[in-house]
DNA sequence: TTGTCATATGAATATTTTATCATATGAATA
DNA sequence: TATTCATATGATAAAATATTCATATGACAA
């Protein structure tokens, strides 16, 4: 090996940041979080999905340090931490840049890619 | 909503992403790649696991265009394209630098998250 | 051409993750 | 305090993903 700087984080840590990253709905609750502190009921309406689902996503990005809430009477205003906000940026810059390259990747791929994709 | 650019990326693409990008294992196999570039039998023993794991696993970055191979006799030397390499560089950085945060959120966290963490 | 090394592939299984449902909690208000 | 709205939680079901195993392919060397 030329360089060893992939053993400078350990594995636990890499593993607790996909927990939660790794996971498209999670990223789009984040992309709307950031811009737009709002609550579960309002994310649940913006993300179309079930209120259970939603605040369980939550827990999870609360787990791992990427949202924070602040209650309001009855709801929960969940807000993107500042530290996460670069990562996010940038991960949605990468996407944007690279949409039709992922898409093209894809379509030529080998036979091995899953139906799903196709 | 104050800011709708969360809609410009549709919801394939961000998938696209995820579907290679959101996972441990094949962000190790990017961090390891992106500095070194090599064979399927050198990762896996850089990696520590099977063969047809390590296979599949580049299979799947390849399919999503993180990574290209090029052939050197029994040989396939997998590399990371150079699109890739600043989304995991800048990944990579958010996670060594929030390491101790992250690991911390996990440990204050609500009864709700999952053993498999603590 | 046979054997061996390197890699790829497909199928089966195991594991993890996600989604859903039922229900609990807790705040506000009639 | 009963009711309703907002959210959280836990259990289960369903789906997706990862891992493993057996085997195929393909290059090279004996």
């Amino acid at each position: 090996m030329t360089n060893t700087s992939y053993n400078l984080v350990n594995d636990n840590t890499i593993r607790l940041f996909f927990d939660a990253f790794g996971n498209m709905k999670r990223f789009k609750i984040l992309a709307i979080l950031k811009n737009d502190p709002m609550s579960v009921s309002r994310l649940q309406r913006v993300m179309n999905c079930e209120q259970s689902d939603v605040s369980h996503n939550l827990q999870c990005l609360l787990n791992c340090g990427f949202v924070n809430k602040k209650i309001n009477g009855k709801e929960r205003i969940y807000y993107v931490n500042e530290e996460a906000k670069p990562i996010i940026n940038a991960v949605y810059k990468h996407i944007n840049k690279y949409e039709k390259y992922l898409i093209s990747c894809n379509i030529m791929a080998n036979p091995a890619i899953s139906m799903k994709n196709r």
